[in-house]
RNA sequence: GGAGGGAUACCCAAGUGGCCAACGGGGGCUGACUGUAAAUCAGCUGGCUUUGCCUUCGUAGGUUCGAAUCCUACUCCCUCCA
C-alpha cells in the first residue's frame, strides 16, 4: 500500500516518471497535497494514450492525495499547439460542449468522488474564463508572459520552423490559458501539482511561472512519460485504428484483444505503467513469462487488469469468453468442438462485430457486407489467398455461397479473414 | 505588387506525348514459420460484371488518333525582392 510519501518512489519504480519540478518528492512527502490533471474535448471518447495519465491520479488518490480532473471546456475550443504538424481546425461549441460531457462522465469511474477526506472533485476550465473580458486577460495573463519565451519552447519550435505551417494567435495563446487553469486551481483548491503528459511540459511550466509571477507560490509539475513501444510503431493504434476508451467504439472484446497482444518486448513495461499490482508482483509474473513466453501469463495478466479497470469485471469476463471461443481449441484442426447455439448468439452479444438480418451471398458479398473487405476485388484477392475461413473450414472458392444451409444453425455464419479478424452474419 | 519554383496514389518520391493504374522506398494487408509473439522470407496494395472495362496524376477548359506529360485560365503552397 503506497502512503502520500511512498507514492513517488512507488511511481519511479514503475518508470512513471517523465520529468518534474525540483523539489516535488519533499512537497509530496510534507503532507497530502491536491494534484490536478487536464484531459481536453478533442474527440467524444478519451483513447488509451490518456489512460497513463488518469490511472496515475488513481495512484495518487490511492496514496491519499486528493486529485482533480478538469475537463478543458475552454481550452478545447482553443486547441493545443502542442508538437502538433498543423494548425487545427475549431471544432464547434456545441459539439464541444457534447464532448466535455462525455469526458467528465468516463474520466469519473477512474477516481473515487466519496472517499474521504481526499475524495476526487471534477472542474471544467470553462467556468472561469468565459466570463473573463479580453483586456482582462491581456492585462493579468498576458502581460506575465513574453512572446521570446512562448516561441523557445519545443512544443511550438516545429510549427515555427516548419514549411508551409505557421501558428495561429489562437493556438499561441493556449500556454497561457492552461497557466490560468493552474493559478485558478491553486487560489480556489490549493492544488498544487499539476500532472500531465511529457508533451505538456511547456503548458504546465507556463502554470508555474504565472503561480509564481502573480502569487509569488510555488506550484510543482509532474509528467509522466509518452506511452512507446519496442518495435517503434505508434502506441494505441491497430489495423481497425485507435483503442479507444468507450465501449461503443471500441467493444471490450477489441480492447482485451489489444492488451494480450502485447510483444514479449513490452509487456513488463505495460505491466508497470497499467496494472495496480505491486512493482514485485508484476516482476515476478514476468520472470515465469520468460521460462515460458508462449502461455503468455504476462500479457493475460496485462489485458485482464485492464480491461477490468476500463469496461468492468463482466465486461472482461465476456471478452475473455469469446477469445476463448475465438482462439482456443474450438476450431483447431484436431478436435473440432462446434460452438453451440448459445455460444453464437452469446458472440453477437459480446460485441462481436455483427451484421444481423444476412440474406444469403457469395462468400464476396458477405465479406465486404461484414467489412473484413474493403472492396469485392480485395475479398477475392483474400480468398485466393487462403485468408478466409467460414465456420472453421478454409474457403477455397470465390463462389463459395452463403446459404440457411451451411449456416450454424441453420443462422450463423461466423467468417475470419487473416489470423484475427472475425464477423458474424446472422440471418434474420 | 514583382521574379522564380512546386502541386503525382495512405506518406515520401520517379515519370516531361503512346510500352502508365503510373519505377522505387516507407507504411499497411495476406501467406509460410510461430506463441493470437518478435525476427525472417514471399505475395498483394484504385474500382469493377477481370484475357477486358471504368476512374485517378491540384481545378476547369483546350490541342492531339492518343496527355500525368503540350497550351490557356484558375486555386493553393514555397523561396527571393518590394
Amino acid at each position: 500500500m503506497t502512503t502520500p510519501a511512498s507514492i513517488f518512489s512507488d511511481l519511479q519504480a514503475r518508470g512513471l516518471i517523465a520529468q518534474t519540478t525540483n523539489g516535488i518528492e519533499a512537497h509530496l512527502n510534507e503532507a497530502p497535497r491536491t494534484l490536478y490533471c487536464g484531459f481536453d474535448p478533442t474527440a467524444d471518447s478519451l483513447h488509451i494514450g490518456s489512460l497513463i495519465p488518469l490511472l496515475t491520479l488513481r495512484r495518487f488518490q490511492q496514496a491519499g492525495h486528493t486529485p482533480i480532473i478538469l475537463v478543458g471546456g475552454a481550452t478545447g475550443m482553443i486547441g493545443d499547439p502542442s508538437f502538433k504538424a498543423q494548425e487545427r481546425k475549431l471544432n464547434d461549441t456545441a459539439t464541444i460542449r457534447g464532448w466535455v460531457e462525455k469526458l467528465q462522465t468516463q474520466t469519473s469511474r477512474f477516481v473515487d468522488f466519496d472517499t474521504q477526506p481526499n475524495a476526487a472533485r471534477a472542474v471544467n476550465n470553462y467556468d472561469w474564463t468565459h466570463t473573463m473580458d479580453v483586456l482582462t486577460f491581456l492585462r493579468d495573463v498576458g502581460k506575465h508572459f513574453t512572446v521570446n519565451n512562448l516561441i523557445a519552447k519545443e512544443a511550438i519550435k516545429s510549427r515555427l520552423e516548419r514549411d508551409g505551417a505557421g501558428i495561429s494567435f489562437t493556438e499561441f495563446t493556449y500556454p497561457l490559458l492552461q497557466g490560468l487553469d493552474f493559478k485558478h486551481l491553486i487560489e480556489h483548491h490549493t492544488c498544487t501539482i499539476q500532472l500531465g503528459g511529457s508533451d505538456q511540459w511547456g503548458n504546465m511550466t507556463a502554470g508555474t511561472e504565472l503561480i509564481r509571477k502573480t502569487l509569488g507560490a510555488e506550484a510543482h509539475v509532474i509528467t509522466v512519460p509518452l506511452v512507446t513501444k519496442a518495435d517503434g510503431t505508434k502506441f494505441g493504434k491497430t489495423e481497425s485504428g485507435t483503442i479507444w476508451l468507450d465501449a461503443t467504439k471500441t467493444s471490450p472484446y477489441a480492447f482485451y484483444q489489444f492488451w494480450l497482444n502485447t510483444a514479449d518486448a513490452d509487456v513488463e513495461k505495460f505491466l508497470l505503467y497499467f496494472s495496480f499490482r505491486s512493482v514485485e508482483a508484476i516482476k515476478t509474473i514476468c520472470e515465469e513469462h520468460k521460462e515460458n513466453p508462449g502461455l503468455r501469463k504476462a500479457q493475460r495478466m496485462l489485458a485482464s487488469d485492464v480491461t477490468c479497470l476500463v469496461h468492468g469485471e463482466d465486461a472482461f469476463t465476456t471478452a475473455e469468453r469469446i477469445s476463448e471461443y475465438l482462439f482456443g481449441s474450438h476450431w483447431t484442426d484436431g478436435e473440432k468442438k462446434d460452438l453451440s447455439a448459445e455460444d453464437y448468439a452469446q458472440l453477437a452479444q459480446d460485441g462481436l462485430p455483427t451484421t444481423t438480418s444476412f440474406t444469403e451471398g457469395s462468400i464476396i458479398e458477405a465479406l465486404t457486407s461484414a467489412g473484413l473487405a474493403q472492396s469485392n476485388r480485395q475479398a477475392r484477392e483474400f480468398v485466393e489467398n487462403g485468408a478466409v475461413t467460414h465456420n472453421g473450414e478454409s474457403v477455397q472458392t470465390t463462389d463459395h455461397q452463403l446459404s440457411t444451409n451451411n449456416a450454424a444453425f441453420g443462422r450463423y455464419h461466423l467468417l475470419r479473414r487473416g489470423k484475427k479478424n472475425y464477423a458474424l452474419l446472422v440471418h434474420a
